[in-house]
DNA sequence: GCCAACGTTGGC
DNA sequence: GCCAACGTTGGC
């Protein structure tokens, strides 16, 4: 079982919108390293929620992951703004996964936080120019950011 | 295959 | 709104 960290601007989708939808497909994603993560997903998985380009950037909680290895149809759809005409249905070049709602932290992680206890080599979020959307976090941290949500 | 121009991300 | 970081594109 592995850890992830996966980013969205809550302005387009949140912990609040996960937590009414149930699950959801993490669409859109296009950048190979972060689609490789994606790919390298199993059901099972756990993710880290965070909430970018707002006011504070921070973790928010929990999901995990409902069905691995997911094509992301969006590719597909002319007009779509994740369109692209390169890909076809017979080789799919934009995979991802379907989140589960697992829960909403009673303490948000705010950016300052994470900067405040882990490294950037610990967490790549806290690096400064980090634009992955998809990243690992390996379980040590990964314990260690559960019990901040717990003080 | 180099690299300048361009576009996007995302913190501040 | 600014801009640093950095991935992508396209001319050559």
């Amino acid at each position: 079982m592995n850890y992830w960290l996966m980013k969205s601007e809550p302005d387009v989708y949140s912990i609040d919108d996960l937590a009414r939808d149930k699950t959801e497909l993490w669409d859109g994603v296009r950048n190979y390293q972060a689609r490789n993560f994606l790919k390298s997903m199993a059901v099972g998985d756990i993710a880290f929620f965070y909430h970018s380009n707002t006011k504070p950037p921070g973790i928010a909680g929990l999901m995990t992951i409902h069905q691995a290895g997911v094509v992301d149809h969006t590719q597909f759809e002319e007009g779509n703004k994740y369109y692209d005409p390169k890909s076809t249905p017979d080789a799919p070049r934009w995979y991802t996964v379907v989140v589960a709602y697992e829960r909403k932290f009673e303490h948000y992680i705010s950016l300052d936080q994470l900067k405040a206890t882990f490294s950037p080599e610990e967490l790549q979020v806290v690096k400064r120019g980090n634009r992955l959307s998809v990243m690992p976090v390996d379980t040590e941290t990964a314990k260690r950011l559960l019990t901040l949500t717990e003080s």
